[in-house]
DNA sequence: GTACCTGCCAAACGTTTGTTATGTACGACG
DNA sequence: CGTCGTACATAACAAACGTTTGGCAGGTAC
């Protein structure tokens, strides 16, 4: 429901035809709406945290590669999720508790990206010269964009583009870097 | 109203409200409320657009650096806007119709920004192994995505920091382009 | 002058909203 | 067995919603 019409459409009645229910039990269990969106949008949260994900075997640059890439709108599921998500960006700008609720959320998952960008600047595989907290930005920024960007034109941004642009993306980080790069053809001088 | 209450608080008595005028106007001049909310958005894209931009006399990197300063929200006025405009996102993805219009104005503002990327391409400012498309829509992610970010955490993305962010994506860029790169300290062998 | 059209207001329509009040089934506890 | 608190359903509430309606100005046409 969420999916198809947005949180315009989120209310009272239609939350608990949805499960079967009656308005009382909402209303005995949530003091008010805003009560009920606070926790629908945690145990979404949640769900996403706890979702199956990729858990290859990696670090570095490989491990923030797997990371956004179970950010991205890849399979059916994870755009509807995705939709769902930024559909919340409406009802969350307008209440500064919701806000800041997903402003944490994004701050936290900022800084599991950047475990993974620290790793990969040990390794060589990106460049030191640009401040970790500041790279883990620009990939959750780039993600989040990409993500908006397939979620309206999904015919324009199917899986394996969304993959290209995040490689060649990741890619060009990686050229920068002081590690031994090995790209395909490399000019060794 | 758009930018404290969101998109849920658009109703026919606060835009007639607004206005000084009556639901009767709005009725009169729109069939219903989904034309209303249609011509709304289409205004404040052409808003948009013709706002005053910065018109620097640049070409190629530097033009595309501008274009997406434009897009950033670096002052209070853009950020407001940026916000109307993610909310919009909401009520957008809800309507068919709507996400086309979105899915167009996007895909647009992705062909004017492969103008100076194609420019900047030939001026050897940024590689030439990516598509021009393809640099254009990681570019417009890039913004997008760093907007979304910057709204829901102004404090942690004051506009110094995006445009630190922009800067470093476009040098690594750049770094990787064939063209003659002039670094403030080269190792030039 | 009068008939007519357009632009708009004020009021009301029926529906839907969030919330509250009342009623009831049922296990726990004495 | 009674009575009491919990867990809901049902019904009602006022307010707000999008939309419809009737009517009043004021210009035009004839």
């Amino acid at each position: 429901m969420l999916v198809t019409r947005g949180f315009g459409a989120l209310t009272l009645r239609a939350v608990a035809a949805e499960m079967d229910a009656s308005t009382g039990l909402l209303t005995h269990y949530f003091p008010n709406k805003r009560a009920l969106l606070r926790t629908a949008l945690e145990i979404l949260a949640q769900r996403s945290e706890e979702r199956p994900r990729r858990t290859a075997p990696t670090e570095g640059l490989a491990a923030l590669r797997t990371a956004l890439l179970d950010v991205l709108p890849l399979t059916p599921e994870s755009a509807a999720a995705n939709r769902i998500w930024v559909s919340s960006w409406d009802v969350a700008l307008a209440d500064p508790e919701l806000a800041a609720d997903h402003a944490g959320r994004y701050r936290r998952s900022r800084e599991r990206l950047a475990v993974h960008v620290a790793a990969a600047q040990r390794r060589g595989e990106l460049p030191t010269t640009t401040a970790t907290e500041d790279l883990a930005a620009a990939a959750q920024g780039f993600a989040l964009g990409l993500v908006v960007q397939a979620l309206f034109a999904p015919a324009e941004f199917p899986a394996e583009r969304q993959i290209k642009l995040l490689d060649d993306w990741l890619a060009t980080w990686r050229s920068a870097a002081p590690g031994p790069a090995n790209p395909p053809a490399a000019d060794s001088g």
